[in-house]
DNA sequence: ACCAGTAGTAGACACCATGTCTACTAAACC
DNA sequence: GGTTTAGTAGACATGGTGTCTACTACTGGT
């Protein structure tokens, strides 16, 4: 008795994968309900049993994935040590192999990107906290804002994954990914173009004659 | 006589701003191609005289958009000098915050995504060009795949772009969301989050026991 | 100033997907 | 084995789509 009918469980999981695999041939918009039902092998008042509508199941299937990824990074964010381990971010691109298809229909902005919109949120508010407890914990202070921070680590790692998980088949393993991405991110572009040294003081350079 | 019927030209303009300022108000897919005739005044025959549904005006908006960014680019990118100057990067923004609203469209993914997409392919290709040449032109190696890297970059400056464009109000000049960009970009997160010095060796951190 | 050509319009049309409902059958739970 | 709950077929009103026709009004060229 685990808190549901076995028959509501498996229509879910159909109406899910069904969603999920027709949003990957046509595009989500191009998808209707009875479309979903038909590829699951159900009924279409069916689907109006266990959701509103199209947009409905979307969202169900974003935030059922974001609670499973929470669960799978919970042990490993930085507490105590607060150190750039990296490993949060390998976590999250092995879940993302794990689940390609999901997060390829997320990633490619379907529906009306308010999936992809509620998906970055969510990492970019837990980027952020992790952000300020380090600071916090190293006595030090952001040459740049923590939100902006945040915003910018988060679209980084949601370009990169899209580009990854759309390359057929993935050539890279996560871990060589996120070591890319980690030494990118840390060291900055002027070390990952191959220059030497820091980058040349932008004071003057960004205010031209204006 | 420039190219076009001027009842042609006010038509489309017309069309076009009645689609942004609904798809800002309730969403790019729930806005009805009668929404659309209606706030622009016009017959809603009219609208398939021009475009034969919503998706194709909206496509229109973004490479119309994608067109006159790419003028005034033109005379920025760096050709010969090839270095870090950040003007193009500059330019970008101060055209942002001129089409604010068509912006704001394109980057909430609306639309199933298919404009952020395209945007963001052509940000990214015109990226990786000025990668390529600086490399070649000063005889550097990347250490870091150049597609990565510009797909990395893009993905920066359209996250920060985002959250620039959706406060209220802009609170930011171009010019120091640009400068807070490229000193983030170019000198990383370590530098940026407050350490000094280069980051910790990363090899045996990516990889855990397992 | 005119006129041929093109743009805008109202209204009608068939079509399709939506979301709701009813009365029924089948499966799960205890 | 009996009760509850899920799945189903089919019917329905609704609303947006894209096309078409016959008509009016404006524009650009000469």
């Amino acid at each position: 008795m685990s808190t549901e009918d076995r028959r509501s469980r498996r229509t879910r999981r159909l109406l899910r994968d069904a969603l999920v695999s027709l949003a990957l041939e046509r595009g989500y918009s191009h998808v209707t309900v009875e479309d979903i039902t038909e590829r699951a092998d159900l009924g279409r008042a069916t689907f109006y049993k266990h959701y509103a509508d199209k947009d409905a199941l979307l969202s169900r299937v974003v935030s059922d994935l974001l609670e499973e990824l929470h669960e799978r990074l919970l042990p490993l964010v930085p507490t105590s040590s607060v150190g750039f381990t990296g490993k949060p971010v390998l976590e999250l691109f092995r879940h993302a192999l794990e689940e390609r298809d999901v997060y390829r229909v997320i990633l490619r902005g379907e529906g009306d990107g308010r999936a992809l919109q509620e998906f970055t949120d969510a990492r970019t508010a837990a980027a952020a906290q992790v952000f300020r407890a380090r600071a916090e914990h190293h006595g030090v202070t952001p040459r740049i804002d923590i939100d902006v921070l945040a915003r910018a680590w988060v679209g980084e790692q949601i370009a990169v994954m899209r580009w990854w998980l759309e390359t057929n088949p993935p050539q890279l393993s996560p871990e060589e990914v996120t070591g890319m991405l980690l030494d990118l991110s840390l060291r900055g572009r002027y070390w990952a173009n191959g220059f030497d040294g820091g980058p040349p003081d932008r004071a003057e350079e960004i205010r031209p004659e204006d």
